[in-house]
DNA sequence: GTGGTCTAGACCACA
DNA sequence: GTGGTCTAGACCACC
């Protein structure tokens, strides 16, 4: 997993933990029908309750990303993956539009702002 | 203002104010020593309660954004402007990185996100 | 309100509250932009924890039935109605169904179960 | 048999499948003295663990609606069939009764219940 | 006062 | 072991 919730957010840790899910399934690192980690184990790795992981694992099971099954464990649905990436994408879309809006009304250039994407897309384009 | 504050967003409706007030200082809509709106009339505008208002304008003046003058009202201090846009473009240039990061995570390609951002500042190369 | 959870059943009290919910919004008992009663209120009445209702709440605001202003309640939205009207008739119909065809496999005939059914209708016809 | 256990239903898998048994030996599809399915087959069958269909039959037994014959299997009893009739006849009318005030109360008319019953009631008809 | 979130710990049903 | 549910009680943000 190697992510760790970030105790000083705004973001309480139950939305952190959804959205690391939705990035982990949409990203295809969870596949589809495969189980995603055990509440009690994903808990004790991320220092939360178990009540706070069951409770994202609720929320993406209301939103039909994935299915518990009773003792066995919780599972990717079929449709989980296009949902997650639409999630996620539709998530960073609105985040970028709003901080390049701030950005560009704060007084930075269109060319400051293109430098700031240009160096977070970098590390994907050399390798 | 043009501006309402997201309810239902995690971020608070104080720290939504406070980002949004830095913005107005940091792009020149608000100038130095010039009045922001009374914490009246903007709760009223944004509808939220005086009391939040008035936090975020405590919030901006312990950052030395802005100063209260007895009964008259709160100005934008000397350092004001600088100070809000050093805020502001770093805040903006953090959760451009985080987004554009999570979205190729997903799968979204380079090209996809390109499109956002130009998306994002067409509205500012026209006019 | 004059409901109360029975302890006894097999669903759960939160499962019990959420129908009820349901049910009253679908018969307009809670009018469009009506507030529901409070989270701390309703768990007094129906000696539930406010935790379960608080998360029934949630769930009701997941399926756009309802939507919660900070420090000041929840209340319904304008397609709850329609929303809450189309669940129970939903549900409704499922449990005739079902209960008609095993009443139907148990032996009984068509007769008895339109007198049943006749029963239950009664109530409504004459006044 | 052709039925599948619900899983995502709040009445569990074991009354599920209770209610089924009950039903065909309502029905007569199980006569007196005839063996009900092996533990094991009928598990396999509805997908659940066989601990789940034992514990059914021992309901059943306590019942008195089927006995156990030492290592060759489950029978109906003489008195089976009737206590069962009478248990799902009686189920089936508490629910039916509820279903239909609370449809009522949905504000679904007489005229819709009615039709949704019609539809129940069809399938028998024409065979 | 309102709802939102989290923790801690219990019990149940199922595999 | 798995998830599901509930209780009890804490703290926060907002009205």
């Amino acid at each position: 997993m190697a992510f760790r919730v970030e105790v000083h957010s705004t973001t309480p840790p139950s939305k952190q933990i959804v959205n690391h899910l939705l990035s982990l399934i949409a990203g295809g690192e969870i596949r589809v029908e495969e189980r995603l980690p055990s509440i009690r184990s994903l808990a004790a790795e991320v220092l939360v309750n178990p009540n706070t992981v069951a409770k994202c694992y609720r929320e993406l099971e209301s939103r039909g990303i994935c299915r518990a099954k009773n003792g066995s464990g919780v599972y990717v649905t079929d449709a989980g993956p296009r949902l997650a990436r639409a999630a996620v994408i539709e998530t960073c879309r609105r985040e970028i539009l709003a901080s390049v809006a701030r950005a560009l009304q704060a007084g930075q250039t269109v060319d400051d702002i293109l430098q700031i994407v240009r160096n977070a897309l970098e590390p994907m384009e050399t390798p």
